[in-house]
DNA sequence: GTTGACCCTGTAGTTGACTACAGAGTTATA
DNA sequence: TATAACTCTGTAGTCAACTACAGGGTCAAC
């Protein structure tokens, strides 16, 4: 038979990189689901959890609030309810990201087009037109 | 002889969407010069301060903390300073912008591929593999 | 020449997202 | 079996990024 795997609070942080009590915290706001316990009340993580906790991280660091992740994971969730709405929500959160692509596509257009101008080193006021970093923004 | 306009902080905010007091605070934290003042000590924002506020929005909606966006524009304001330091800050910058796109594409896609899998109404269970969401970042 | 809508400074409060105890129970190891 | 290293709950503290006063000064317009 298969050794069914699970971890505890520690582990799971030692392998996710999040901290032990901000797992805690992500079960209180809804981001993680109650996991099964132990006799002694421990929490028992499936493995399933580190993907989950992969997912949170990547999309924190895009500028996505735990409510948005948190709306975003129902999605995936609530993948037995009626697909209808799932769907329709997905449809909206892709224009929202592809929107964030978008506004990063210009940024770093703005910070090449700044690199090639300065291309040289030394002679200041040389690269000094690259105003062009507020200048795409206009149309904001 | 042309009419060099001003703004003061409340015209600002207006037409920036940013709060009055929120550009007091940029002020204090370093992301905005002190403007000019009058003689009764009003502040007198010239008008590029508004690209420079719509840099600063946009930045923030892609989940740059004020303290990276205060570098970004750093790297503006020196731009009569040797170039090749700002170059190199640049070019760092770019990798990490480019990073972010590519994970935002990730999270893009893996929406796209649920959205596509469950295309019809109704049938629940349909749209059931979308473990993709999770899948993808796997190699994070 | 006063009323109301602005502006000033300084400071205090709020919200989101953690992070750190305290005080108590549990488990692994020597 | 005792000691260290965990875990539990509840609550309080922290930090970034605002947001909201209080107590005053300024200015345009009636």
């Amino acid at each position: 038979m298969t050794v069914q795997r699970s971890y505890k609070r520690g582990e799971v942080a030692r392998l996710s990189g999040v901290g032990a009590e901000t797992l805690r915290y992500y079960e209180k706001v809804g981001l993680l689901p109650e996991p099964p316990r132990t006799a002694a009340r421990y929490r028992e993580y499936p493995p399933e959890i580190l993907t989950r906790l992969r997912f949170i991280q990547s999309s924190k660091k895009l500028g996505f609030s735990l409510e948005e992740i948190r709306s975003l994971l129902k999605l995936k969730d609530e993948k037995d309810r009626s697909c209808g709405e799932v769907r329709e929500r997905a449809v909206m959160k892709i224009a929202e990201v592809n929107q964030k692509i978008e506004e990063l596509q210009w940024i770093r257009d703005d910070l090449e087009a700044l690199v090639e101008r300065c291309d040289g080193q030394g002679k200041p006021g040389d690269c000094a037109i690259f105003t062009t970093l507020e200048d795409k923004h206009k149309e904001l």
